[in-house]
DNA sequence: GTCTATAGTAGGATAGAC
DNA sequence: GTCTATCCTACTATAGAC
């Protein structure tokens, strides 16, 4: 009767767990959901197919997991929310900074995502309206109000997102590209710095009168 | 021994290969090159799956011809090149025009496009090197050369295309989770014709010193 | 040129020994 | 908790009738 009660996650299941998910990352986002078997990601993992079904019970529960995990990273790191008295230009800047630090340092999240929303969102639909709608809604209205005070020029608050997104996870998603164009083996630091660069002064040049 | 000449394509053929091929961009599309099987595409082009490999030996030959298809309407369309008088900013906005109205008129396209480039550009990797880095050096030299005129303020160039790539082709590739946010069905021209103003406004302003 | 039937295989998932 | 063996479905592709 008491067996069946769970005991502590054991730290070795936690340790093959997050191995596993790193793995099955790294292959989701190649290759994604339907070019990803669960042999490949045995292989990446280390451990035998048979193995990783002990742990995540279908190719479908550990891809949701996967993006699960994707989504907690992207909402820690990510609040555009500004305590009142922060100089608007530069909330919008380190929101670029940060987005694009996200590029560098998680591609592979960004690539499942990517790849999630071009299939449609199948599975993410109903987190983006339950969750991401909301923060979408209160960003762009703190936006408006910024506009409204004079502290910024006016300026189309939901496609300034568009832009930011795109343009930033554009050295995630796209960096095979990118990388074959600038002639690289991989983008270095200071690729990244040229992007921040460019981004941060162009938005900063149309949402500001020139001072020039 | 006369009978193997190829005839006339047939125009009965011709007709049957567009269709299938319409009906494979646009799952290829969706699903990505592993999640079609000839039986969706089939289904879509309303012909068996046995008929279309009469058409198209495999699904790896179908999809590098839709892919060729793509490019080939890519390139068509978008030749960033000028006369040498033409007004560099009416230049950059038109790309941008021309960008915007290829996410909108061929949102398939572009998702078969980032499919690939996402999952590495296996197959593209090469035309890539080939024909757009070529294409891409031309434009950022033409760039160059109208800062050192002082035609624009200075710009990083290849940042400066990235950025065009990302923030246009986003409205074709990510136009689920935009739809979702927008709360609407389907992306109308009314959105095309505000990120359009976002985006030639917002360059604009960052290439020309303020007249205001 | 289009269909039916079917071969061949890959991949997700289960059962059960250890 | 990990392994071997195996089932079963889905998919690409071929052969051959019409």
């Amino acid at each position: 009767m008491s067996e069946k009660i769970p005991r502590k996650p054991s730290a070795a299941r936690q340790r093959q767990e997050s191995r596993i998910l790193r793995a099955a990352e790294q292959v989701f986002a190649l290759k994604g959901f339907n070019g990803t078997t669960m042999d490949a990601v045995a292989q990446v993992a280390g451990i035998s197919k048979q193995n990783i079904i002990y742990y995540f019970p279908s190719k479908d529960a550990l891809y949701r997991r996967v993006l699960e995990d994707v989504l907690d990273l992207w909402v820690e790191k990510m609040t555009f929310d500004a305590s009142p008295q922060a100089v608007p230009t530069t909330v919008i800047e380190n929101y670029i900074r940060g987005k694009l630090e996200l590029s560098r340092d998680y591609p592979n999240s960004s690539k499942v995502f990517a790849n999630e929303i071009i299939n449609g969102a199948p599975i993410l639909k109903e987190y983006l309206v339950s969750h991401l709608k909301p923060q979408f809604e209160h960003d762009t209205a703190l936006i408006r109000r910024w506009i409204e005070e004079g502290l910024i020029k006016p300026v189309d608050p939901e496609h300034l997102f568009f832009f930011i997104w795109a343009s930033t996870q554009t050295y995630a998603d796209f960096s095979s590209q990118i990388q074959l164009l600038l002639g690289k083996e991989r983008l270095e630091q200071d690729d990244f710095d040229r992007a921040t660069q460019f981004l941060t002064t162009m938005v900063n040049s149309s949402l500001t009168s020139d001072p020039a």
